[in-house]
DNA sequence: GTAGGGTTAG
């Protein structure tokens, strides 16, 4: 899997200039009563003439047949006609209403559902079954706990006669805002009980960790029918027991009963969890063979599967017969999603380039920007490290009214962070105001890659004592937050905590983190130890982060050392081959210079180029060392020298010690123009494309070596701005001669 | 009415 973090663009990636078309074209249709669609000028269908007749003839004023033509848009997914009819309709009862209500919430608009039945209920229209069912599902798909309170309070205040779907709806809706007592009471209480009834139990204890109790739930039912064993495969595989999910899958190919199209869903699902393309592809063979119609839903599953395995011809091949299969039934939830699927799936596998331009035909074809799609295109947003690209996104947010819920919330704090923004993310992390554990380890890690581990201490300190439950990444974040901040006993102390009271197996990133954390405070005989009792040798990051501390306390035995253990484990990454290398160079060992070079040539290591980029305006400017390729490369090289002559005169001195770096070595000082590191192409640049005033960011795929890291600290202080890199593991702050990293990276 | 797309780390 392509890393996310560290990529480099491709030459000088155009910004699609999509957003500023977006926010001109995007205005929404303002419907009296519902504003959540965007109006597209598609001619009519042909309902539309049974339509102009009603008008025409009269009939429209009766209320059975607006409600039987409203049913009919409904029916056909004509939801921007259905909604404009239900507006221009004189008259409207509870089956109006409930029609509109129950639609939203089937196509997941679930907070435009519930402001309807906001809006019905100020018409004093009272509702029925129907709507009250659809309106739980929305509560519960929202986790609103509160409007689902105050429907069941209704339900008993009005008398409305309980039947087992309503009631189904209610129970289901307690499990899901996870209120257990009123859900086991409600459970209790029950009359009528069916097979859907035994579902959302099973549901239940699987989501709460009751795994047993579902499984016997599950074995007492006589006859099986396909939608308990869609339930119980699906909440184990959900719930982390994927090859028990897939045994049972296997077992219900041997019971003999027939997937149906979200037993392949499901099935689909497995496998990307289990990343098996070979098993993903005999399904997508069954699928085809089973006769079953292949639907949105499913077809999406396709698509997410191939795209989670990495292969994503295949997913674009699907992708692609999806305009063929929809045909003129645009934006139809399933299309919507497979247009968000194929965006993640893009972003996911590293394509962000890809990513922008779907998204950019997306707008183009008028389809509907659903949270979903932004929630990835954010992502892209903050791996490529664009901020205005990404503000321009946050932009559309808002004025597209996307409620910030976790996964926008989290992805929006994730992008400003890694765009060097830190206090915007604290600002969006303020608006979000609820305590979700992704959400709020994005603001540890944020405040992690800014240096700030104090502050990220604080706020996981405060996440744990209300109660927040951390997960794995949670503690990947706080343990990075520690080793920047050189919290040496408060890291180790967490790394107890987690694996002895929140019981998580320490992962690679764990490990590598704690060696990390000792590192840096140049504690090496710790590192030694800690790396014996956990049996980690086999860890390449382990070893790796070992070196970079090495070459941090300048302590070349050591490094040797480190890079002999680390080199016995095979690695492709060119890193520690070079510094090895450059390490024998300095001690003049040519015969061991040569054996690694030869080593890396037998191995078939490639070296990285290293990359900087900068954006400016809507574009993204590129640069690799030695790069001749830019348009204003004489004015940027002549400014580049002329800015290292003035930094000198205040004391910066480019011939330091290169020992230890682990980017090839520059030229000599008199190919001074040739030997120019990326990030000081990209920061001369900035500073001759923008005022003096503005901070200047600057992302690079590797990590800034010690000159580069005085020039810029030089720089700040003589041009009095403010330099922002990021590197492939923190941002740099420079300012005034400073940098927030403490000159220890 | 139950089961199928997006977020944090890598």
């Amino acid at each position: 899997m392509v890393s996310t973090y560290c990529l480099t663009p491709k030459a000088h990636l155009k910004i699609p200039t999509i957003v500023v078309f977006l926010l001109k074209k995007l205005s929404p249709f303002h419907f009296h009563h519902c504003k959540f669609y965007s109006h597209h000028s598609l001619p009519f269908p042909t309902t539309s003439s049974l339509h102009v007749k009603a008008i025409k003839d009269g009939s429209f004023q009766n209320l059975d047949v607006a409600n039987h033509l409203l049913n009919v848009y409904v029916k056909s997914k004509n939801l921007n006609h259905a909604c404009k009819l239900f507006d221009e309709m004189p008259r409207r009862d509870v089956r109006t209403w409930t029609i509109l209500v129950s639609t939203f919430a089937r196509v997941g608009s679930n907070g435009a559902a519930l402001e309807l039945f906001k809006n019905m209920q100020n018409e004093g229209i009272k509702p029925n079954q129907f709507t009250l069912s659809s309106v739980l599902k929305c509560c519960s798909s929202l986790s609103e706990l509160k409007i689902g309170k105050g429907v069941h309070g209704w339900i008993l205040r009005n008398g409305v006669v309980f039947d087992v779907i309503l009631e189904n709806a209610l129970f289901y809706f307690y499990v899901k805002c996870e209120d257990f007592g009123s859900a086991k009471w409600l459970f209790e209480s029950m009359e009528e009980k069916n097979s859907v009834t035994c579902n959302i139990m099973i549901g239940a204890y699987l989501d709460t960790g009751n795994v047993d109790k579902a499984v016997d739930l599950f074995r007492r039912q006589g006859l099986k029918g396909v939608s308990i064993w869609n339930t119980i495969i699906n909440g184990l595989m959900r719930n982390g027991f994927e090859r028990i999910a897939l045994k049972l899958l296997y077992e219900m190919v041997k019971d003999g009963t027939l997937f149906n199209e979200v037993t392949f869903s499901i099935a689909l699902v497995l496998v990307s969890l289990l990343k098996d393309l070979e098993l993903g592809k005999q399904i997508h063979g069954r699928v085809l063979l089973s006769g079953i119609h292949v639907d949105g839903f499913l077809r999406n599953s396709l698509i997410d599967m191939y795209c989670k395995c990495g292969e994503m011809k295949m997913a674009l091949k699907v992708f692609e017969k999806m305009d063929t299969y929809f045909g003129r039934n645009e934006n139809s939830i399933e299309e919507v999603i497979s247009w968000s699927s194929i965006i993640s799936g893009l972003v996911l596998n590293g394509e962000f380039e890809d990513a922008f331009k779907t998204f950019t035909s997306m707008v183009r074809k008028d389809i509907d920007i659903d949270a979903f799609s932004i929630t990835s295109i954010v992502s892209a947003c903050a791996s490529f490290g664009v901020l205005e690209l990404g503000r321009q996104v946050h932009g559309l947010v808002q004025k597209m009214g996307h409620k910030l819920d976790a996964h926008l919330g989290s992805s929006l704090i994730d992008m400003y962070a890694k765009c060097g923004n830190l206090d915007d993310a604290k600002r969006i992390f303020k608006q979000t105001n609820y305590m979700n554990v992704v959400l709020w380890t994005s603001m540890v890690y944020s405040y992690a890659l800014h240096g700030r581990g104090r502050e990220a201490v604080q706020l996981f300190e405060f996440s744990m004592s209300h109660g927040l439950l951390p997960n794995e990444v949670t503690f990947i974040g706080v343990l990075t937050a520690c080793s920047h901040a050189g919290l040496v006993e408060e890291g180790c102390r967490y790394f107890r905590l987690m694996k002895e009271v929140y019981g998580i197996k320490p992962g690679v990133e764990h490990f590598t983190r704690m060696v990390d954390l000792y590192g840096r405070a140049g504690q090496f005989k710790e590192i030694k130890k800690f790396i014996d009792e956990n049996g980690i040798h086999h860890l390449r990051a382990v070893w790796r982060s070992f070196l970079s501390s090495c070459r941090l306390h300048r302590d070349i035995e050591m490094a040797e050392w480190v890079s002999e253990n680390l080199l016995r484990c095979k690695t492709l990454d060119a890193g520690p081959y070079v510094l090895l290398s450059n390490i024998y160079a300095i001690k003049e060992r040519w015969e061991e210079v040569a054996t690694v070079r030869r080593l890396m040539q037998s191995r078939g290591v490639k070296k990285q180029p290293c990359q900087s980029w900068i954006q400016i305006r809507n574009q993204v400017h590129a640069f690799i060392m030695d790069d001749r390729s830019h348009p204003q490369k004489n004015e940027i090289c002549a400014y580049l020298y002329k800015l290292i002559g003035r930094l000198r005169k205040i004391g910066y001195s480019s011939d330091g010690k290169l020992v230890m770096q682990d980017v090839e070595k520059k030229q000599g000082e008199g190919e001074m123009l040739l030997g120019f590191h990326s990030e000081k192409l990209a920061t001369a640049y900035g500073i001759i494309s923008t005022a003096s005033q503005t901070p200047i960011r600057i992302m690079k795929n590797l990590r800034i070596c010690d000159d580069c890291h005085n020039f810029m600290r030089y720089t700040s202080q003589l041009l009095d701005k403010e330099i922002i890199v990021r590197d492939i593991h923190r941002f740099h702050h420079f300012k005034h001669g400073c940098c927030s990293c403490g000159d220890y990276w």
